[in-house]
DNA sequence: TGCCAGGGCTGGG
DNA sequence: CCCAGCCATGGC
């Protein structure tokens, strides 16, 4: 076991490792355990900093900092937020909500079997996966197993049978394929740090079952795309609620407005808005009434083209 | 019970 | 471009 303070301002801990980006945290107490690659980990909010505890050993804690991007300065990414009225508003309410930076392979995994499935739903399917697939890591005193998240090659090298058997259904497929186009080099999830925006996003897009929002999700969590920008149903009604009245906007116009309106780090914006609205009605989806949500009143006007 | 979930694909206007 | 239906499964 080795134990580290991080020294980190302004971070929300419990927000951030719960607000859907990861599905692999449990609150144990007063901390968050999990693994982050073949290491356990113990995070625990104080005065000072995150506290960290890992097993087994280790030397040099930047593979950490970087997980938790706690060397980052929230407020120079704040002060680029548009001020509007559910902007200020969300960052009121979730201050200290951070971004990760995960594995790519993890994060490529979880995203394939969040589709149209609820967050406590992908984490059940997450822990069922690497409890089969994984390997475990037996924290010294620990009473409880954790599994590491299981490898490309070890879920190509499973049925797919074998994989619907962990609840995910027609996702199965869609996993599988990918974890063969990792381990047969179609897919280079190591180069996609270094491309451009959108042709990261075709990258990814070229595997089955994954559209623009997994693949947003992954170049967002795991890549840290600054301009990745995840829409879905939680986001979509959002913006129309907040910035249109309650209108219902087509992908396109959507498209165009995210990418204009949200500033240089409107993937940070996005999960602003998504913490906020999910926390503020955890089950008032859809519903047009209640919601004493602030409003950008005068719908964006769309002027000029691009 | 029925509706919906951090979607995407396919087939039809 | 748009839309409806479909894909499994389980929470509420």
């Amino acid at each position: 076991m080795t134990e580290i303070v991080l020294p980190a301002a302004d971070y929300d801990l419990a927000a951030t490792l719960s607000s859907g980006q990861a599905f692999r945290w449990n609150l144990r107490g007063d901390g968050w355990e999990s693994a982050i690659g073949n290491q356990w980990v113990r995070l625990q909010p104080g005065i000072d900093g995150i506290h960290a505890t890992t097993w087994p050993e280790v030397r040099e804690w930047d593979w950490l900092r970087h997980y938790l991007q706690s060397d980052l300065k929230l407020e120079t990414v704040l002060e680029t937020f548009p001020k509007d009225p559910p902007m200020q508003a969300s960052v009121q309410a979730c201050r200290g909500l951070r971004l990760l930076r995960q594995d790519p392979w993890e994060c490529l995994a979880s995203f394939i079997l969040s589709s149209t499935k609820q967050i406590v739903q992908i984490r059940q399917i997450c822990e069922t996966l690497c409890l089969r697939f994984g390997h475990p890591i037996s924290q010294s005193d620990g009473a409880v197993p954790i599994h590491t998240f299981p490898s490309a090659p070890a879920i190509a090298a499973r049925s797919e049978a074998e994989l619907r058997d962990c609840k995910m259904g027609f996702r199965a497929p869609s996993l599988l394929h990918a974890a063969r186009a990792v381990c047969d080099g179609s897919l280079q999830l190591a180069e996609l740090g270094g491309l451009p925006l959108a042709q990261a996003r075709s990258e990814l897009c070229r595997l089955r079952g994954v559209g623009p929002k997994i693949a947003d999700c992954v170049l967002l969590f795991a890549y840290g795309f600054p301009q990745a920008f995840p829409v879905d149903v939680w986001i979509q009604k959002a913006i129309q609620k907040l910035y249109f009245k309650g209108r219902r906007v087509r992908p396109d116009r959507m498209d165009r407005f995210v990418r204009s309106h949200f500033g240089p780090h409107s993937g940070y914006a996005q999960q602003y808005l998504f913490h906020y609205m999910r926390t503020l009605h955890p089950d008032s989806r859809g519903t047009k009434s209640g919601a004493t949500v602030p409003t950008s009143d005068p719908a964006p006007r769309l002027s000029h083209a691009n």
